[in-house]
DNA sequence: GACGTTAACTGAACCGGATAAGCTGAGCCA
DNA sequence: TGGCTCAGCTTATCCGGTTCAGTTAACGTC
């Protein structure tokens, strides 16, 4: 089945591929009577235009890129980013964009597909996640002068355009919330240290702790796995002056802590109140299911792939706020139990 | 910052477009030493070829699709497309393909999908998951003669490339295993029943109980979220000769069963014993671990990744088998307590 | 009826590569 | 020394769109 070009339209329709270039894209030039009997044909044909050919002569691909950067098993795990790209997805499919995905292993990597996508056109801009301190990627990409919304912040995306939330408000809200059910020690089990949102949470639980007097507040690294999370869980309940409450800064160590503070024999909330990251239905799953900060990531990834189109389409966005995490108290939250 | 093109390396090398272009592929019609020469300098500028130019007058785009028919909420959920993906993606980019990604509501979108595709030239092949008994998507490839990669059957894929994994041999495995840990009254929670893999695990099941004697053996559907399996377990174990054993057929409602049964004061595995499909780190993260079917996914997704591009380089490659799922028990399954 | 204006279209150049066909000079042999 | 071959290039064409500069015919105008 030989695919139906330009020229196959403008044979059928008896004139120049010019006049249905112009009656398909919508410009003058041609007679209303003409396009449409023009978009006829075309649709009656099946025509598409090459997007190779038509991102040749435009410049311009039709396509965003994002570049993931986490080893495979991670990537799996966490269900944020399956719905940051389907919320990305729906804003550009609605616009006839594509979206290009590549799995990369470190920064450099990413780099390189960065400049590699810039030289061969095959995106029009990319998203860029995960940003972290020194964040390599920021110079390279205002470099290469590749379009991009960095998805976090604030602060750190330099000249770039950016989308972010207020972690740092969620987390104070989430930490008076603690502190109003009776709780006063508490701790946190943080993502990757390197984070840029990891540093402004661990910040902004500083600051909230100190200035409720929570003096033995501490926050544990970790990597977002439920290895690690429930290992730092595990070390955290077994010191003698063990925590009242965990927050975590994801929901799939939540989950792990759950689990081994279950298996050490304390009830939750009884013993032990919970908050995650990142709400998703595997909170929902376990019992009692746990209390998170969450939003709408889809909506995230939408406000992400609509600011980027705006910059691609050379409007000036600078940084925007998306919305506040929410906190939604479920069972794993409660006043602490008197011992 | 402009892009250098293939005119720019060879107005530097002194050399034709032409010699630039066989020197850059490795075609014969250039000396070594120039061909050398050629390669610096494409090196230093940075020249990488526009994917728009190559694809336009190679006829091919240097890129493989995948469309995902799923709402945005369960695709979150559920770490297996990730993983698929992050194996696929792998493959690809080893070999410099583009994955492009396109979410879609249901097949009648998917097949205009490919529609578009195939009529933009967008994309070389595609890959198809979630297979459906008498699924349309099927024959609409064949007709469009679109090269693509059927991930799932055995049958039902018509003349199309297939991969499969033998989820019947798995299941049957399975059910052997728990008959021998003494079992007798064993329930599914299956998938979606117009999946095409969900009606083989159900032929399969209902075999092998019938041939070892087990009468009330029983599959009920769900859709893979957590709160339809946790529903169906709720029902399942309200009965009056309930199961001690129960087989789910993802990890999300496995999980989401064992919170269930753990809610109703059963104690896993001493009153139920559960298994899980589709083996991840989220089965390792409740306590106790749940005993698993498990496969290497990125592996699946790499498997998948090669044929396709064995099929677009117009190698039939017809049905090709991948690992079977493997049991791995942990502390979910054990022998019924004596009642 | 000559002239300017404009709508509606055509023809050709162009985007940046791949590639078939043509050209050139060196090397070899008779 | 003339003819042949062949490596090593150049030139030209093509892929399928977009777009700009022309061309043509219809129309209004004085």
């Amino acid at each position: 089945m030989k695919r139906p070009t330009i020229a196959d339209v403008a044979r059928r329709a008896g004139v120049s591929k010019g006049a249905v270039s112009y009656a398909l894209n919508g410009q003058p030039g041609v007679s209303e009577a003409t396009r449409q009997r023009i978009l006829a044909i075309a649709t009656e044909i099946g025509f598409s235009p090459s997007s190779a050919a038509r991102a040749l002569s435009a410049a311009t691909a039709g396509a965003i890129g994002l570049a993931l950067c986490r080893p495979a098993r991670t990537l799996g795990v966490e269900p944020f980013f399956m719905a940051l790209i389907s919320g990305v997805e729906a804003e550009l499919s609605a616009r006839s964009y594509a979206l290009t995905l590549q799995v990369v292993a470190d920064h450099d990597a990413e780099i390189a597909v960065y400049r590699r996508w810039w030289g061969e056109r095959r995106v029009d801009g990319v998203l860029v996640c995960d940003l972290h301190t020194e964040d390599r990627r920021i110079p390279a990409l205002e470099q290469l002068q590749l379009p991009a919304v960095v998805i976090g912040g604030p602060g750190g995306t330099g000249g770039l355009a950016s989308l972010w939330s207020d972690d740092a408000a969620a987390l104070t809200e989430t930490v008076e919330y603690l502190v109003a059910l009776g709780h006063r020690r508490i701790a946190r089990v943080g993502g990757l240290p390197d984070l840029r949102h990891t540093e402004i949470r661990t910040d902004a639980f500083a600051a909230i702790c100190q200035r409720l007097g929570l003096v033995d507040a501490v926050t544990v690294w970790s990597d977002y796995t439920g290895e690690e999370g429930g290992r730092a869980t595990r070390r955290l309940l077994s010191s003698s002056q063990r925590p009242t409450a965990l927050i975590y800064d994801n929901d799939v160590m939540a989950v792990a802590g759950l689990s081994v503070a279950q298996e050490m024999g304390l009830t939750v909330p009884g013993d032990l109140s919970i908050v995650a990251w990142d709400d998703s239905p595997l909170c929902r799953l376990v019992h009692p299911p746990l209390t998170a900060l969450g939003r709408d990531i889809p909506a995230y990834g939408a406000h992400a792939a609509r600011q980027l189109l705006a910059v691609v389409a050379g409007q000036p966005t600078g940084r925007v706020q998306d919305e506040t995490p929410r906190l939604t108290p479920r069972g794993s939250t409660a006043p602490p139990r008197a011992r």
